[in-house]
RNA sequence: GGGAGCAUAGCUCAGUUGGUUCAGAGCAUCUGCCUUACAAGCAGAGGGUCCGCGGUUCGAGCCCGUGUGCUCCCACCA
């Protein structure tokens, strides 16, 4: 078979993953062996995989594929999250602009078919790119977070925290989204910076001409107040209890009240009380037992309460209201001011805290177990130093979570009111009423809200295996705890910390025994990838247009455990120039055994046994190497390694040191060692790039395995000796090549090599290699050369490259002269630090001793340059 | 306001218990090569006050203190 000038991808790509799946590679089932479970971060139906999803898929397949080859039983499960608000936001969206529909012209079931429709087609997508980028996940036990197995265990959760008292419902102060108008959790909104005006207004104080001076940023909630209030033991106001204010706009009068909330220093020292729209307020409202007025809509319009502005958007009747106040001198002054605004999560809207009936669930007692199942080390977080205390504080701080959505997409909640407005909950209507004794004569309807979706997704570890639905099945009891939980930072409030409280709720045990921190994907200038900048690149782009493997290779390579990764496609190129290098190494060897007398030559000589056993020894260290990185989740120092590896030892030296002469063969047995060798680090790299090397496996020879299923030998002895061996030969090499290149001697030029040393190296193995690499003609021993050649200084060894050509002695003394200053300042510290008694007295005998080997070694080389220079006149 | 992390070559980052040439890697740059696997390549090279200051120590990139700068998380001061 002829190979194509370089490798192929995407043929490569087809073939191999159809085959793992028919192969039934992917698929798991409970058996003897240790399981490594996996569950994917179900990704939302949104839309389709954006380059953190990348990230995270890449490294749980790295993980996944590694840990079968390593004598596991893999389990990796797919899936996708149904992302009630997002979706159904999505989903609306697109109603109105495709169809020209209304959800409120909607019935709720004909909506949810809809949404279904969506899901089909968005789940799909997402789940053609896991296939894409070659994820070795169990497509027989792909879930979708609205399942009907997995809605069931959702309202069975939901049950049974409620029968437990952990649920409850009840009138708070939630975050409003206005847009999406439904009440979100505290988690949900973002806070950012926002430059705003502070606006001083004047109250009139009832029964007189004084006013008291108010500081506001939201001048159109005045008509909701409903006190003042000022510090106990502030001076200025004292004299005011008792008093009424008029408040602006609406002309109701409200009492002054006092409470040390209120921060002297800050404004005026004069708060307006609004305790439908701020949370301090609406605590203040509660201990002074004041009323509640609620001036805003469900969209954010002013509601009939406000008497004025009524049905107009809360910022535009902020303008009004300015306009208002300013119009009848009640605006005192206007100062810039700069406050945290908070923001919906996923409209962006600006949130409006209000008082509203939703559903909670108590998260004090579930907090406790998870935290302490973080700190006693049963769940490892990595890199640990960064989130540990993040989780903690979090943890020790949570506030109640609000779970109810005023959103059709999601798990409806199982509560139902009869016509007073009792309340009743079971996993079903039927289970209600035979649960409370309701007869059928009780008309019943069911709660409109649908749960959070985190409150779906908190389940995901134990419910992909059936583990609340049904927890004493098979697959459940093998595979929960999963092994290792890969994600984004900024999900460990929302998901993670969620999923442990679960876990330790409902099954007892911790969901995942590790948790891998990616870091979010910035591009290559440090800003977030975003559509409105344009630097979010497509995932099935990249693939098509450098390969998943190189996609993969570039994206790992680029990625610090823990830290965000500046995503750059230079580091896909860097990954596709990889692949082809690794191609070119296949090309050579296969050439090799096309040789007209390949196959006569049985034994190695000295030179190739050398090499052989000199990469044999370096692959062992470096798998030992890849291995414990691994083991440490440090995955892109593990792929620096063997990048290093193949590259630099096997292509560079290693395959250039047997490379038979011209016109020659190679003899068998360093072939078949060579292709052995190609196979180890075939197995290595498997993991990381899964397409290229499967296919050279089969290239290389013709069988009937799969690399994807083969299994890492395990670790012999490192010999250390010869990996020495082999760094005094490169340094050699180097050394020539250097000389070469600074005396302007072509690559070829032909050389006699001559090395003068006084140590008692064994040159024998290495001198055909070195002969071959230097291209001389000749290597003499510890003897000089007669007459002028170029002389270098390799460690203790002094190299003459003996030529034809005239050479420049002037340059050969300054490269020597700089290389003495360097040696003796080397010296001077050292003969400084053994001098110094402390030094000697204190320091570890084997520390003194080796300063003493340095100063020895140091002298020695000294001495070899002072000769040169010497013999250079 | 509280907390966490970071600062090492032009860029992105390693650097484990303080001690081996410890000052490293990749990318980028420069020089020379179209050499029979690969120019998507080969062979070499240059490049750093380890953020500043102070301390501990015989010895500090590493430990302690402090200052500066950056990033992130949390928090109800109008």
């Amino acid at each position: 078979m002829e190979l194509s000038k370089n490798f192929d991808p995407a043929s490569a790509e087809e073939k191999w993953y159809q085959h793992w799946k028919q192969k039934g590679y992917f698929k798991s089932v409970p058996d003897k062996r240790t399981p490594f479970t996996l569950v994917i971060p179900p990704p939302n139906v949104t839309g389709v995989l954006h380059m953190g999803h990348t990230l995270n898929e890449t490294v749980q397949d790295i993980l996944a594929r590694n840990a079968r080859m390593n004598g596991y039983n893999v389990c990796w499960v797919p899936g996708s999250d149904h992302a009630s608000i997002a979706t159904e936001a999505k989903v609306v969206d697109m109603l109105k602009k495709e169809k020209n529909i209304s959800k409120k012209d909607l019935t709720r079931e004909s909506f949810l078919k809809y949404a279904f429709e969506w899901k089909e087609k968005y789940g799909g997508i997402i789940y053609h790119q896991i296939e894409k980028l070659g994820c070795s996940v169990d497509w027989d036990r792909v879930t979708f977070t609205m399942d009907d197995d997995y809605y069931k265990a959702v309202i069975k959760t939901f049950v049974s925290l409620y029968r437990d008292g952990l649920i409850y419902r009840g009138a708070r102060m939630i975050n409003w989204d206005t847009v999406a108008k439904t009440a979100l959790s505290d988690e949900e909104v973002e806070y950012r910076d926002v430059q705003g005006t502070l606006y001083y207004v004047k109250y009139q104080v009832v029964g007189s001409n004084e006013f008291v001076t108010i500081a506001t940023q939201r001048p159109e909630t005045i008509m909701g107040d409903v006190a003042v209030c000022a510090n106990p033991d502030d001076e200025r106001y004292r004299h005011l209890k008792g008093k009424k204010v008029t408040i602006p706009m609406v002309n109701r009068m409200v009492p002054v009240i006092f409470d040390s909330y209120v921060d002297k220093e800050f404004g005026t020292g004069v708060l307006k009380i609004t305790p439908a729209h701020d949370i301090n307020d609406f605590n203040i409202g509660l201990a002074h037992n004041l009323p509640v007025i609620d001036t805003l809509n469900e969209d954010g319009t002013l509601s009939e309460a406000a008497e004025i502005f009524v049905g107009v958007d809360r910022f535009e009747a902020r303008k009004r209201a300015v306009e208002f106040l300013r119009e009848k001198g009640l605006l005192v002054k206007e100062e810039n001011y700069s406050s945290r605004i908070g923001y919906s999560q996923r409209t962006h809207s600006v949130v409006e805290p209000r008082i509203s009936t939703q559903w909670f669930v108590k998260m004090k007692d579930l907090a406790a177990p998870a935290l302490q199942e973080v700190q006693n080390g049963n769940i490892r977080i990595h890199p640990h130093e960064k989130f540990i205390a993040t989780y903690q504080y979090w943890l020790e701080n949570v506030k109640d979570w609000c779970i109810s959505r005023q959103l059709w997409w999601g798990q409806r909640i199982p509560a139902w009111y009869d016509e007073e407005a009792n309340l009743y909950v079971g996993e079903s209507e039927a289970e209600a009423r035979a649960k409370y004794g309701l007869n059928d004569s009780v008309s019943l309807r069911q709660d409109n809200d649908v749960l959070d979706t985190w409150f779906s997704s908190w389940l995901w570890p134990m419910q992909v295996f059936n583990g609340i639905t049904n927890p004493e099945n098979e697959d459940y009891n093998y595979y929960y705890p999963t092994t290792v939980l890969v994600t984004g930072q900024d999900i460990i409030f929302f998901w993670v910390a969620r999923m442990i409280m679960a876990g330790m709720k409902f099954s007892g045990k911790k969901p995942f025994s590790d948790v891998y921190f990616t870091g979010m994907v910035r591009d290559n200038l440090g800003r977030k990838m975003s559509k409105s900048l344009g630097n979010s690149p497509d995932l099935l782009q990249l693939i098509h247009e450098y390969g998943a493997d190189a996609v993969r290779f570039g994206i790992m390579i680029s990625s610090p455990a823990g830290n965000d990764l500046l995503f750059d496609e230079a580091s896909l190129e860097q990954g596709k120039h990889f692949n082809n290098k690794i191609w070119n190494a296949l090309k050579l060897i296969r050439m090799w055994s096309n040789h007209s007398d390949f196959g006569k030559i049985e034994k190695q000589e000295a030179s190739e046994l050398f090499a052989t056993d000199w990469f044999e020894a370096k692959l062992r260290e470096a798998r030992a190497d890849v291995n414990e990185l691994i083991a440490q989740y440090r995955l892109s120092e593990a792929l620096k390694t063997i990048y290093s590896l193949v590259w630099d030892d096997f292509c560079s030296w290693y395959l250039e040191w047997i490379k038979p002469a011209y016109g020659t063969s190679i003899s068998k047995d360093t072939y078949e060692k060579t292709l052995r060798y190609f196979d180890s680090l075939l197995q290595m790299m498997h993991p990381f790039m899964p397409f290229i090397t499967e296919e050279i496996y089969h290239i290389l020879d013709d069988r009937d395995t799969d690399l994807m299923m083969t299994q890492n030998p395990s670790e012999g002895k490192v010999e250390n000796g010869i990996l020495k061996d082999a760094e005094h030969l490169k340094s050699l090499i180097t050394a020539t090549r250097d000389a070469r290149n600074k005396f302007k001697l072509q690559q070829k030029e032909p050389i006699a090599l001559y090395i003068e040393t006084n140590s008692a190296k064994d040159y024998t193995k290495i001198s055909t290699i070195l002969q071959k690499q230097v291209f001389a003609s000749a290597i003499h021993l510890n003897s000089r050369p007669e007459g002028n050649a170029v002389q270098v200084v390799c460690g203790n060894e002094k190299l003459h490259l003996v030529t034809e050509k005239e050479v420049d002695t002037g340059e050969q003394k300054d490269q020597l002269q700089k290389d003495l200053a360097y040696l003796k300042g080397f010296l001077i510290s050292i003969d400084k630090k053994l001098s110094n008694e402390k030094f000697v007295q204190n320091a570890k005998p084997e520390v003194v001793e080796l300063e003493r080997k340095k100063k020895a070694d140091a002298l020695e080389k000294i001495n070899v340059i002072e000769q040169s220079l010497k013999s250079l006149g």
